[in-house]
RNA sequence: GUUCCCUUCGUCUAGAGGCCCAGGACAUCGCCCUUUCACGGCGAAGACACGGGUUCGACUCCCGUAGGGAACGCCA
């Protein structure tokens, strides 16, 4: 028995990793490696109906983005296996799972059932109205393994029951987010182990890999705390160790309904692309339903490993702020040094469109002017926009100022002034004092001197300043706004 | 219906009987900085679901009620 933590993220591959998954699978990796221990990953993929290559793909990629690497399960490219006790997708231990039913079956714990879908259907309809809970009664409870074999050998399909175990009054467990909890051991009846095509269930499955695959705890979501009871069961049946368990409760959208698809963006893909940075993405999961023990908030991935921990979970359900992730997401920019901020803001300026300058000084200056305005990576796309040659257009915003008397003679004379310039960038000086100039010949300021200008560089009476901005623009370029401005005016 | 879980500002939360006529953060609003905007600084408004206990004292403990959620599958 090893004493070492082992938790596990056991995501089935059903389609994108959404943000809920990932704040469990963020859980479990922090307690792991803020215990040194180890996180495990492991492919629930059992229900051959739902569960697709490409989406088990998809998580693994999503995971390793948010960086919550895996010392043990499929590798997230080449989806090789990693580690002692593989394999780590469910559909490659169908041999596993037979045997412990096997052995089930022959201690009488389990059992063959033939009843079809119709007759419990029926039974369920004969139940309505009755106090209770609905459970399948079923008339091969009792029978020999020698009967429900000639049947099988006849040809017929049978489900493998598990035989709930009546003995016990209740089934109790400390849950490490919620305390104590009590179930009845009669809230549920014979359940499935093994269905007809042999593909084993979900709480059968869990069990055996969460005991074969050593784990000290089992973090989950609060959906799967009722399932505890009958992972109890089975833990019992088969003489497995009980791991500890914890539930988070689930996030939820702003209506209070569970976070789904019609909420907007759920996925952590989604994220990705919105320009969220991954330690952001982590930084606010992590905050949704625990806290900093100085309630600090900006949170770099390794103090989430060193301060992480179950005394400071909450255990009611919480609703997902995109408002305060759009926040975390700017502090995380912020914090970033300027040549990673560039290399994440590169390819979506591209991807724009847009043809920037390369040079390193330039580049710089950009930074120091736009920084402090993006919430994400994508706003980089409309802040720089203004600077590129090809996308300069005439915002409506702007409109106001064209209707002054005194824009007009405001944008000749900038023009003028800037005509008179010989360098091909304007630098900070520069520009400020030729803004002085089109003041003195004029005779018009504040507002009224400020906003035409810029409407006349970059298209809109509001953005960054000016004296910053202008040296990032040739002055040829500016030249052609200018006569654009003057073309409307 | 049955069982289980949950309930502090709009949202995320602090609070483990007196420190709380409840603190922080996001969002909102106002002021300052800035001859724009953003950043930043300062400030305002804003909550213990309800009802009973226990106690000298309850946001904190107990019991109900209400509300929300989950499970009751050959989904996970």
């Amino acid at each position: 028995m090893s004493s070492i933590v082992r938790l596990r993220f056991a995501p089935s591959p059903t389609g994108h990793l959404h943000v809920g998954g990932a704040r469990t699978a963020l859980y479990s990796y922090l307690y792991a490696k803020g215990h040194d221990g180890e996180f495990i990953l492991r492919v629930e993929d059992t229900d051959e109906e739902r569960s697709t290559e490409e989406a088990m793909k998809s998580q693994l990629e999503a995971l390793d983005w948010l960086g919550l690497r895996w010392d043990e399960g499929p590798d997230a490219e080449t989806l090789v296996d990693r580690g002692d006790h593989g394999p780590y997708r469910q559909s490659q231990r169908l041999a596993i799972y037979k045997k412990y039913s096997d052995q089930l079956l022959a201690e009488g714990l389990a059992y063959y059932c033939f009843l079809t879908d119709e007759e419990i259907d029926a039974q369920r309809e004969k139940a309505k109205g009755t106090v209770g809970a609905f459970q399948v009664e079923s008339p091969y409870r009792e029978w020999t393994l020698e009967q429900a074999q000639k049947r099988i050998d006849a040809g017929e399909n049978a489900v493998v029951r598990f035989k709930a175990d009546r003995s016990k009054t209740h089934y109790q467990f400390k849950d490490l987010v919620r305390g104590d909890v009590k179930f009845p051991s009669d809230m549920v009846g014979d359940f499935v182990l093994l269905r007809s095509s042999g593909m084993p269930v979900y709480n059968f499955c869990c069990v055996i890999d969460d005991a074969l695959m050593q784990m000290t705890h089992v973090f989950r979501s609060e959906e799967h705390l009722n399932n505890t009871l009958r992972q109890l069961m089975i833990y019992e049946a088969l003489g497995f160790q009980i791991p500890e368990f914890g539930h988070f409760s689930m996030i939820l959208g702003e209506d209070k309904q569970k976070l789904s698809k019609r909420h907007g963006a759920t996925s952590v893909q989604q994220f990705r692309d919105r320009g969220f940075l991954p330690d952001a993405l982590i930084n606010y999961l992590a905050l949704l339903g625990w806290t900093h023990p100085k309630e600090e908030e900006i949170l770099p991935k390794a103090d989430l490993v060193s301060s992480f921990g179950l005394d400071r979970i909450t255990s009611s359900p919480a609703v997902f702020d995109e408002k305060k992730l759009t926040w975390i997401n700017a502090n995380h920019i912020k914090r970033l040094d300027k040549d990673r901020l560039w290399g994440l803001l590169e390819p979506r300026l591209k991807a724009a469109g847009l043809e920037l300058p390369t040079e390193s000084t330039w580049i710089e200056k950009s930074l120091q002017v736009f920084s402090s305005y993006l919430e994400t990576l994508e706003d980089a796309v409309s802040l720089y926009q203004p600077i590129s040659p090809k996308h300069f257009d005439i915002d409506a915003a702007a409109d106001q100022v064209f209707e002054w008397d005194t824009s007009k003679s405001v944008f000749e004379a900038w023009k003028s002034i800037l005509s008179a310039t010989d360098s091909e960038f304007l630098s900070e000086e520069q520009f400020v004092q030729a803004q002085d100039q089109v003041k003195e010949s004029c005779g018009v300021k504040g507002k009224n001197l400020f906003m035409p200008i810029r409407v006349a560089i970059i298209g809109k009476p509001h953005g960054a300043e000016l004296k910053i901005l202008v040296p990032l623009v040739s002055k040829s370029e500016l030249l052609r706004r200018v006569d654009l401005v003057l073309a409307k005016a």
